[in-house]
RNA sequence: GGUGAGGUUCCCGAGUGGCCAAAGGGAUCAGACUGUAAAUCUGACGCGCAAGCUUCGGUGGUUCGAAUCCACCCCUCACCA
């Protein structure tokens, strides 16, 4: 047997592959010529968000170690639902709404891969081969070489099927089938050979296997690729208001660099594996060091910087890195007026005062209804144990009657910005 | 279609006429300790600064008083057909 291909071995070493179709064949196929591959990407949102990333960021590996990858948008898969996993049954989204967000993926994904060129990466969309298809042809077509006997076999619906009351209905039934006829399409026209994907998409991915060989007479393969998980058993990639996006007007790049920030040691040095281009060594390295070191070790600052600069660029991770020195390095007296302007830009939260109603709100409504904080209580809470600093000056709960004194515009910086810090991490701004 | 069980505050789950804004656990938020980590401890946890207001599938009813009793309706689950 030959050596495994480097990439290969690579991707390996840092985890990321949880399933393949045969591996020699595999890294056969991979060493001896550029392969085309694909990752499906569905339109379920406005904007991909952290659980995309892997799959984004191993399309990008591929292209970086010569390979040419096709990221595919799910205009017509988003309108159908994959039900893999899922124990419930989706909503179905409008037609305008999923092309629309189609656009937005589109948009997004454009930026992490190389595109255009005769070798360059492509963006295709499978609404292009199916919306023309009739009915009568794809049953007769593609249809044909599925048995429901299989397709019921599959795992990932397997739940669906048993589990009384849940029930799937024929159009989420018929994803696979869809998914399927995605990777002999791309066979067909580019002459695909690799399908990736969440080892959730292992049955749909080998469903299209099977089709590209029934209907082209060839051989191709896939990669899965692992769930993320925490060490704690908690979901990855949530935070208290939700998802983090990788758009910066839905998560900013502050916010996206202070969560992996905040990522526990327990998950640090893996996540830097699966989310970062630096070398295995590198990362090993890094975690030696600071099992050696004492006190605050550098992974969770290294993951912050390469995460927030893939998604977000040097100038994104500049101004994140900005207000988190501004913010976290205790004296926030020493900021200038551009500081403050910076800041709000950034992404920091702020809010403009309203000075006529000032007088009849009291600090706790003020705080909820600028999302600081999700209910009054815990303003009230915070005022009490003295965790709120306004411009520096705690605020305590006996003040939160005196809006208008605590915000009074001779106490402002530059005549205009009070900083808020609730607790140890939040941080909102108020402008007169 | 028949029979049985059940729907409680973000989730799980107690509560069967007043002592219930409703046990306990989880999640969440804040404090202490730390390293913007974990673990641990403390407090908060329907809404409201407060007075107070609104909740226990829905609608009506019994009662001085209901999450708790009655009627009807909706939904879920289990078994049978």
């Amino acid at each position: 047997m030959t050596a495994m291909n480097p990439l290969l071995q690579d991707l390996q070493a840092r985890g990321l592959i949880a399933q393949t179709t045969n591996e020699e064949e595999l890294s056969e196929l991979l060493s001896a010529a550029p392969v085309t591959l694909y990752c499906g990407f569905d339109p379920t949102a406005d904007s991909l968000h952290l659980g995309h990333l892997v799959p984004l960021l191993m399309l990008k590996r591929f292209q970086d170690a010569g390979h040419r990858p096709i990221a595919l948008v799910g205009g017509a898969t988003g309108l159908i639902g994959d039900p893999s996993f899922k124990d419930q049954e989706r909503q179905l989204n409008s037609a305008e709404v999923v092309s629309q967000w189609s656009e937005c993926l589109k948009n997004q994904i454009s930026r992490f891969i190389e595109f255009g060129g005769e070798d360059g990466a492509i963006l295709a969309n499978n609404y292009e081969w199916t919306s023309g298809v009739d009915v009568l042809s794809f049953l007769r077509d593609v249809g044909k070489h599925f048995t429901v006997n299989k397709m019921i076999a599959k795992e990932s619906v397997k739940q669906r099927i048993d589990r009384e009351g849940a029930g799937i209905s024929f159009t989420e039934f018929t994803y696979q089938i869809l998914q399927s006829y995605d990777y002999q399409q791309l066979n067909r026209l580019y002459g695909c050979a690799l399908q990736i994907g969440g080892s959730d998409q292992w049955g749909n991915i080998t469903g299209g296997i099977d089709l590209t060989r029934r209907m082209n007479g060839a051989h191709v393969h896939a990669i899965t690729l692992p769930l993320i998980t925490k060490s704690d058993g908690t979901k990855f990639g949530k935070t208290e208001g939700g998802a983090i996006w990788l758009d910066p007007k839905k998560t900013s790049p502050y916010a996206f660099y202070q969560f992996w920030l905040q990522t526990p040691d327990a998950d640090v040095y893996r996540f830097l594996r699966y989310f970062t281009f630096l070398s295995v060594e590198e990362i090993d390295a890094i975690e030696r060091e600071d099992a050696e070191r004492a006190g605050r070790p550098e992974g969770q600052r290294v993951l912050a910087r390469e995460a927030t600069r893939l998604v977000h660029g040097e100038e994104g991770l500049l101004a994140a890195e900005r207000i988190t020195e501004a913010l976290f390095s205790g004296d926030t007296t020493a900021l200038s007026e551009g500081d403050y302007q910076q800041l709000c830009l950034d992404g920091l939260p702020s809010t403009r005062l309203n000075l006529s109603e000032l007088s009849e709100t009291p600090l706790t409504t003020l705080f909820t209804e600028s999302g600081l904080v999700k209910a009054g209580r815990e303003a009230k809470d915070a005022l009490g144990r003295n965790a709120v600093v306004i411009n520096g000056q705690p605020a305590g709960i006996d003040q939160n009657m005196q809006t208008v004194e605590v915000f009074a515009p001779q106490k402002a910086r530059f005549d205009k910005f009070f900083l808020v810090k609730l607790g140890k991490k939040k941080h909102h701004i108020f402008t007169l």
